[in-house]
This record gives structure tokens, C-alpha cells and sequence, in this order.
DNA sequence: CCCAATTTGTTCGTATGTATC
DNA sequence: AGATACATACGAACAAATTGG
């Protein structure tokens, strides 16, 4: 395939991101192939996200750095057939998010502290409103990938961000911030504030148990509004 | 875009794997395009994954299931430029792993374990040359993808599979199985067999703690190997 | 503000390849 | 073998976007 072949000679040539490919009129003399075919080729490159083209003079194809949101993305229509479930995503999140919590402690800066807090600040007051009480959920999950974002592997940051946006499409898809559970929502809160209290503190062991008795409550807040849900629909 | 627009389209009727798309004469006529922007568009599904076409009578465009190797490849060139060091891979390792040895841990038939001795067979006599050394390097690593494709849980299974796949290409992109190590290696693979009684015999906090130390020993095996080809390139 | 040059974007007509009946 | 239904490929013309004078 001609995509193929253009990616191949790309990496030969050891384009970085910026850099300009041929503009088309080469590209089907380079490889023999007609307008059509070169175009088809370079929009399968763009829909891979390791290309973008502009038109107009100076315009052209240039590689480009993928961004994570196209990355996710693309991972999410991989798991579009698959369903995931809740205990699917809490079991890599529990083994995940007190790894990364433990290994910030200490090391963030105040600025980095203050931008969580913020977060926070969002869902200080009890929701009123289910639309409240879903726009609540999601700023919550913001603060795990937020925090995620801060660890300085790249890996780790996106499975993270990965498995809190799936979760935040399953619980806006499926309802699962209404009706309110209020009394395992405050103590959720709870945890989030001794858990910045612990990366302020450099205390690396009291990050992690925090994180994991907060990945256990918030598992048990999802799966019951869960039960909830399909209960309503059942009856 | 017009890709968007069918892609939306495909999901609002609900197709599953394995239906067909209308022919390019109906997109053509549904869509208001002509047949080569038509044509860049299911390209550009082809390129995502989602779709697959095949010529001749009967033929035309398909919903796909995206391959999970397809997903691996997608997902590969997010991190193309983004350089992962093996102290970021082995973070998430040291995170999941344990978590998937624990809960398959009596969970796997008789046949599955079968499989995974199997594999172990393959790196039983020490290796003698560069080139088994690394065959021997790369099946291990397959050891760890094959178990977590036993579990039942698709987002992990991937994780590790990626995880995996990534670090048999950096072993040999970076040539990190020469020259061999084989106190360490003789060390790691007497992990996998306690490993594998402990799964065969149902012990959950075995199968937990044994994958623990054996992560330890894989991530001390690969950096020291990493700090003499650092040595061998410098002097 | 407009014009001209450059480069991608779109269309149409036609021809070829490929698999099924 | 031949007809049919479909995707694949080519080429030439035209349209739209962007930049600089």
C-alpha cells in the first residue's frame, strides 16, 4: 500500500515533527502513482494522526505529533465492541492511581498543588441538581488525570487519562450520577483532600493507602448507582 | 469531515461487525460527494480500523472489529515520539501484573497452563548465542502477553499486551539481550515456575508475591543490560 | 483591498482489476 | 467461459484556501 511506503520513507528520511513531506505533484512522481491514489494515501497518514496538510501556499503535508485526545480516540473505537465494565476499569485503575500517587508525593510543585485544589473547589457544595451532580462526577474524575498528567511518565499518564474518560462517557451514557448517593460522595471528598494533604506532605506510603481506600469507595459508588440504574429500567 | 459523517451514521443504525455499508453509488448519492472523496473516506475508516472493503460481486465496505494488533500499531505511533525509558514501562508492569497473576490465580484450565509451560519450554537450556539469547528474551516476554490474554478483562489484557510488545521492540531495537546475563535470567525463570504452581494450585497472594519479586528481577536484568550498552557505545 | 501565485481539495469520465454466479 | 457487480486507478479540469505583494 502506498501509505505504507510514504510512512516507510519518512522514518528513512528521519522527519521530525514539523517537517514538510513533498507536496503531492512529487509524491506521484516519486512513487508512480496517480493524484487520487497519493491522496487516499495521505489521508489514511492524517487519520493515523502522524500527518496533517494545510492548502494554500507554504501549505502542504507536514508530520505531525500526535495529541493525546486523537490517541485516546483512536484506542477508544478499538474497545467500541468490547464492553468494558466497571470491575474491568476499577481493576487497572486500583492498581494504577496509588502507583502514581505514591510517586508524586513530595515531588509536586505549589503551583501543581494549588491547580488540584481548584479542582476541588469545583464540588466543595453538595449538588442539587442531578445536572449538578453528573458536571460534579466529571470534575472529579478530572482531578485523577489532571494528577495523572503530573507524573513524568508518559505511559502511565495516558492509560490514566485513557481509563478516566472512558469511565466519564460510561457514567454520562449510562446515568450513573443519578440519583444522588450522597453519604459515599462526601467520603470521597474526604479521601481526595487527606490524599493532596499527603502529596503536600511528601508522605509517599499515606498517598498510596489514600488513593487505594478512595479507588475502593469510589468502585462501590459507581457499582451501586449501577445496581441502581438497572433496577429503574427493570421494573 | 465527510468520514465523521458516516462513521456517525454507521453508529446511529446500530450496525455491528460484520455488516455491510451501502455501495459507493448510495454513500455517493446519500453523502452529495463524488466517488473519490467518497473513496477518501472510507479509506479513512479502513485507516481507523473500523471498516475493511473487498472488491467483486457481494463486495463492498464492511464494519470491522478492530484487531487488537491493529490497536497496538495505532497506539505505537502516539509514543513514537514520545521516548518511554524501561523505568516507565516497568512502573506500569510493577503495577499490573501482580494484579492479573493474583486474580487468574485458579481461575485457568488445565489446557492454559498447558500453553504457558509450553512457552516456558521454549527458554529451558541456557542460550549459547546472541541470537537465542534474544529468541529466549522475546518468548518470555510472550510468557507475560499470553497470561494476560487469560484474563477476562479486556482493557487490562491490552495494556499488558501493548506494554509487552513494546518492550520486545526496544530489547531488540536496543539490543539489550547482548551480552547475556544468565545469573539474573536463570533467576527470572525460576519466578515463572514458582508462578505457575502458584496458579495451578489457586494461591491468589502466591501468585501476587511471586510476580512481585519477578518484576524486580526483569527491571534490574533490562537496566543493567541497558547501562552496559550505554558503557559499550560510550568507551 | 485586491490580485496573483501556490498548493491542497473536489469532480467527472473512463478504464481496469477482481471475485461471484 | 461469459456476464455481472463491485472496488480500484488514472487524468484532466476546476474549485477553494492561503499567503504575499
Amino acid at each position: 500500500m502506498v501509505a505504507e511506503a510514504i510512512k516507510a520513507w519518512v522514518m528513512e528520511q528521519g522527519l521530525k515533527s514539523g517537517d514538510r513531506l513533498p507536496g503531492e505533484a512529487e509524491l506521484i512522481e516519486r512513487f508512480g502513482m496517480s493524484k487520487g491514489t497519493i491522496r487516499e494515501a495521505t489521508r489514511i497518514l492524517e487519520a493515523q494522526g502522524l500527518v496533517r496538510t494545510r492548502s494554500g501556499p507554504g501549505g502542504g503535508t507536514f508530520v505531525h505529533e500526535m495529541s493525546p485526545d486523537r490517541a485516546r480516540a483512536l484506542l477508544s473505537s478499538y474497545f467500541y465492541f468490547r464492553d468494558l465494565s466497571l470491575a474491568d476499569i476499577y481493576q487497572v485503575r486500583r492498581a494504577l492511581e496509588p502507583e502514581v500517587a505514591a510517586s508524586l508525593a513530595g515531588k509536586l510543585s505549589e503551583s501543581q498543588l494549588q491547580q488540584l485544589e481548584d479542582i476541588m473547589a469545583g464540588y466543595n457544595a453538595p449538588a442539587r441538581t442531578a445536572e449538578e451532580e453528573r458536571e460534579q462526577h466529571i470534575a472529579s474524575l478530572s482531578f485523577h488525570a489532571t494528577l495523572a498528567e503530573m507524573s513524568d511518565n508518559p505511559l502511565l499518564s495516558f492509560i490514566i487519562a485513557f481509563v478516566t474518560r472512558t469511565l466519564s462517557d460510561l457514567t454520562v451514557y449510562r446515568k450513573l450520577y443519578d440519583p444522588p448517593n450522597h453519604a459515599l460522595w462526601a467520603e470521597g471528598k474526604t479521601y481526595q483532600g487527606d490524599l493532596l494533604r499527603a502529596l503536600r506532605a511528601g508522605d509517599s506510603d499515606a498517598a498510596r493507602t489514600t488513593m487505594v481506600a478512595h479507588m475502593q469507595t469510589a468502585q462501590a459508588l459507581m457499582e451501586a448507582q449501577e445496581a441502581e440504574v438497572v433496577l429503574r429500567l427493570t421494573v
